[in-house]
DNA sequence: AGTATGACTCATT
DNA sequence: AAATGAGCCATAC
């Protein structure tokens, strides 16, 4: 069995069974086409926003899990792409998010405050 | 087993 | 307003 049938992912026990990453890369493939969220929501979302770090730590390793998880769409709370140097290449995740009609400027996503996705707000 | 580090964020100076 | 320090906790060494 890979894992149990996920209930409502909301405040999520991350004791055991389940793993602090698997929690961050279910919620970070929730965030739809065209949206961004940051890691400290999605760490908030999870239950301590203090843990936005193990967030990015989670991005770190999602490049080996599939389906494939959409890191591009989580940026840092200035809605800039602070993570893009962990890419395959620097220019890739700007490239993406062009790709699904965002506007990345000096690192900077164009009307961050817009298309945020707040999972606490949007995912009930 | 203890120390160091990190794709962060917030409070304080 | 900009800089600094502290909190956070899972991996890596």
């Amino acid at each position: 069995m890979k894992k149990p049938p996920e209930e409502k992912p909301r405040v999520i026990d991350n004791s055991k069974n389940y793993s602090f990453f698997e929690n961050v890369w279910e919620v970070v493939r929730k965030i739809p086409k065209g949206r961004v969220s940051t890691y400290g929501a999605i760490a908030n979302y999870l239950g301590t926003r203090s843990s936005a770090r193990m967030v990015g730590w989670a991005m770190n390793a999602s490049f080996s899990v599939k389906p494939k998880v959409p890191a591009q769409r989580v940026v840092n709370r200035n809605g800039m792409l602070t993570g893009k140097i962990h890419f395959a290449t620097p220019t890739l995740m700007e490239e993406l998010l062009l790709k699904e009609g965002i506007t990345v400027k000096n690192e900077i996503i164009v009307d961050f405050k817009k298309i945020f996705w707040d999972p606490n707000v949007e995912l009930i």
